[in-house]
DNA sequence: GCCCAGGTGGGTA
DNA sequence: TACCCACATGGG
């Protein structure tokens, strides 16, 4: 099996994810700082609290006191921490961009990245999710199910470094923001039926008895 | 009560 | 470089 034929199985399966979840590209790399290491269940309740405090906006999030930003986004985990990184961003967007992401997200995606990256409390997931969902740019998202379904099927070992797992992707596909998109949004869905969990608990999972996916579950080894 | 979730940064050897 | 740890909520 392929990456291709991967991707079309899963999708027969799950059917368009229709991702990322958010109305305009801030919301959508607010929720990317604020799903670091956390069940996008949670994340929502931080996002909708955002909302009602009309802080889904650069300049008036930089603006906001950290302290009473961390009280809003509690659900989200780690509420100092990711309120310092959504001000630092916000921030950023503000010195640079006149406060508009959509400006900053005009530029090569290269030039992007490490712009980005350059950010504190951005690494390398949560840049190049804002890259593909926010700005539509070409750049493949690896997450922990990523690389659990790659280790799984035996295409690259457990822990093979992130850029290695981005270029498995972007070396064998289109350079297609939209299946790029869709294709990340299938493994995470494939990651959560499967319980790819570190404990293996997939014995009772139920895909396994399910023929176009049933691969996943012999290279368990 | 216990386990774990769509990471990242900082400290230490 | 390569680990190890802090961060510190909510749902199953």
């Amino acid at each position: 099996m392929e990456l291709l034929e991967l991707y079309r199985r899963l999708r027969e399966h799950f059917g368009h994810r229709h991702w990322w979840p958010g109305d305009t590209p801030f919301e959508v790399a607010v929720g990317a700082i604020l799903t670091q290491a956390v069940a996008w269940r949670n994340v929502e309740q931080a996002v909708a609290a955002l909302r009602e405090a009309g802080l889904l906006d650069a300049p008036a999030l930089a603006a906001f006191p950290e302290e009473s930003l961390a009280r809003l986004i509690r659900p989200a985990r780690y509420p100092r921490q990711k309120a310092r990184k959504l001000i630092a961003f916000a921030d950023h967007l503000q010195r640079r961009h006149g406060g508009s992401i959509e400006r900053m997200l005009t530029g090569s995606s290269g030039e992007l990245r490490r712009e980005l990256l350059a950010l504190w409390g951005i690494g390398p997931e949560t840049a190049d999710s804002i890259l593909l969902y926010a700005g539509g740019h070409p750049v493949f998202v690896v997450d922990a199910y990523t690389r659990r379904i790659l280790h799984r099927l035996g295409w690259q070992p457990a822990e093979a470094p992130y850029d290695r797992l981005q270029a498995f992707f972007q070396e064998r596909l289109p350079q297609d923001p939209a299946l790029y998109n869709d294709y990340h949004a299938q493994l995470v869905a494939l990651g959560h039926r499967l319980c790819l969990a570190r404990s293996p608990r997939c014995d009772g999972c139920p895909l396994r008895r399910d023929p176009p996916l049933c691969r996943f579950g012999e290279a368990t080894g």
